[in-house]
DNA sequence: GAGTCCATGTCCGAAAACCGCGAGACGGCG
DNA sequence: CGCCGTCTCGCGGTTTTCGGACATGGACTC
């Protein structure tokens, strides 16, 4: 699956409470990847096949304001960022769907699988999250197992486990607070 | 290997001696693919492959001119021809010497290869000139077994005999009046 | 309950197949 | 002998194929 590529991409650093993140970005200013700088490599790798010949430098992110807000409390933060991932169809509906998780709850893969229309391709979902490019934009934090273990996060649990309290802490005094 | 894609491709089509031909030119005139009608399945496939996503529209080609010229007589007409091929770093360098060979002489696989400081890889090099998308201007036709048999040729041998026949005249009428 | 099997999409590495060749070995033939 | 055709085998880049691994969950057995 191939749509225009960019120009140039930019990669910039930011720390966060749970370690450093790696923020992607092309010359308009639209996100195509997210990583920590522990997976620096694996980044690497993926973008020079998924944006192969197109150049990276090193710089300040547009997007770490933006990204600042949201690990400093509200995850509505994210909502007007502009993000782009590259995947097939499948995964491409996959993680439109985690889209419309809202912050503070969460999904089983089970639920997924039958949102996209597919069923039985619980176990390709968990994958296609795994894919995903755009950690904590496109929340693949938000699925866990359908009996509510944690189960994986291409990350590391723990910051799997982090970001879903962050979100409910959030959504909790969100509730107490209508204001 | 990649490089900077195209905006837009047309193809043309040309009356040769030799059947109709094919002409793939980008939106600046430069000539990216060339075959013959009996193949345009492949060359469509291969277009597909090479230029994902980029769109083809049918019309008059730039190079018309250009390969009327060479078909009518002048093998040096295809000089100027501004033209660029995709391919891996040893296609490239095989189709790179393969500009080397004058129009009227033929060379052989092990040349080629010994040409490219890779002198075991003879028979590679037969498979990287099957791959070059521009046959006539990439003058492949002028490649022969190490014995002087014709060998191989994409496009049928016979349009190989009809090459090399048309390019030795020519050589030979410019031998005889240097005028 | 714990264990087993199966469905499902994608990626990645390894291995094999494919060939537009050429060299060397053999055997036939004048 | 010398010339020539045929056969066999090694060569090496690219493409294709295949098998396994994996961020799960449900059905079915003991």
């Amino acid at each position: 699956m191939i749509d225009t590529r960019p120009e140039s991409l930019t990669l910039g650093r930011l720390e966060t409470p749970i370690g450093t993140a790696l923020l992607v970005t092309d010359e308009g200013g639209v996100l195509r990847a997210f990583n920590w700088t522990d997976y620096e490599p694996q980044l690497r790798g993926w973008l020079d096949r998924r944006y192969v010949g197109i150049p990276i430098s090193e710089g300040e992110s547009p997007a770490a304001g933006t990204f600042g807000r949201y690990f400093g409390g509200d995850p509505r933060a994210l909502e007007g960022l502009a993000y782009k991932a590259l995947g097939t169809r499948f995964q491409l509906s996959v993680w439109e769907a985690l889209m419309a998780i809202p912050a503070g709850e969460t999904w089983s893969y089970r639920d997924i699988a039958a949102r996209i229309g597919r069923p039985t391709a619980v176990r390709a979902v968990g994958l296609a999250n795994g894919a995903n490019p755009l950690a904590v934009i496109v929340p693949c934090h938000r699925v866990i197992g359908a009996n509510g273990a944690l189960t994986g996060y291409g990350g590391g649990l723990s910051r799997k486990q982090w970001l879903l309290d962050h979100e409910r802490a959030w959504a909790k005094r969100l509730a107490n607070c209508p204001e």
